[in-house]
DNA sequence: ACCTATCATTGGTGCTCACCTATCATGCGA
DNA sequence: TCGCATGATAGGTGAGCACCAATGATAGGT
């Protein structure tokens, strides 16, 4: 009965580089978020459609698209899902009969609770390895990261 | 004509959550350094393969698939794209002759060069708003989290 | 010598994403 | 009022990815 213990060290040329690192860990994240988010029948979107109207109110569906960078044709998928159970609620605009006003309902705030719980338990997970004050740090320069990425090609 | 203002801020519910960070600029970063391989025909398992050989010298293609964490049938995949352009070369294993050995040739470590400068590249691009101190700083915490990524459904 | 396990290989499948087009209703300016 | 732009919606497409099944060759134990 051979053991084998073939080696599973990753690369070091490939653990030297930053981007593979964000690339991994950046996947291991989403897959562990979006495994859990799936319990419950939802997807990222969902999570960042119901974030969007709890922090900024009621959109439009062409301004939850703009904001999110997402195509208008899948919000309007993302926004089917989330009324289904009730999570948000559309309207016409009276003031421009073509919109379509998405206001997050009670229950809809609720959920967002429970999702944002599991994201915290994901990133006690995946973070396991930092003390606090270590986590800190990475999120605070993550931030920085994400608040540069915008002009990556189009400076 | 209307400017067309809309906001585009991201819900801070969700930039508040470590994970969502992680999975943004995870993309990101991957997105960046797979549009550069792609320019040379590649892809990052091609280049994943390139670094486990120059790191480790030949491998099975079995010790690849465990090593990389890919499905044997896909390993079979990369290394004939890889054998194309003449980067690896095949060869049966006299001592056991159902393994095929795969070696690094001297154009393959060029072109694992070439690849190595262009994920530089991509760090320096992604990382542009920190400076030398806090990307080390960044890196180390990221490679903590990357090493303990392994016992995370599997404690 | 036989039976089973291992390895490479071929070919295919399902899923998720991001994106694109066409259609219809509505608003607005010429 | 006509013509064009905008918003929502329905539906489809293609790339990338991980995964699976079947086959043929070879090893190795009993």
């Amino acid at each position: 009965m051979p053991m084998d213990a073939l080696d599973r060290t990753t690369p070091p040329t490939l653990t030297g580089l930053t981007p593979y690192l964000l690339s991994r860990t950046g996947k291991a994240a989403r897959g562990a978020l979006a495994a859990r988010l799936a319990e419950q029948g939802l997807r990222l979107w969902h999570m960042a459609v119901l974030a969007a109207l709890a922090d900024f109110g009621p959109h439009a569906q062409r301004e939850l698209a703009v904001r999110l960078s997402i195509d208008p044709s899948d919000v309007v998928k993302v926004v089917d899902e989330l009324a289904g159970p009730g999570y948000v609620e559309r309207a016409r605009d009276p003031g421009d009969r073509r919109r379509v006003v998405v206001t997050l309902t009670p229950a809809g705030r609720t959920a967002l609770a429970g999702l944002s719980d599991q994201a915290a338990a994901v990133r006690d997970a995946v973070l396991a390895p930092l003390d606090p004050a270590e986590r800190a740090t990475l999120h605070a320069l993550l931030s920085r990261v994400f608040a540069g990425l915008d002009g990556l090609s189009t400076p």
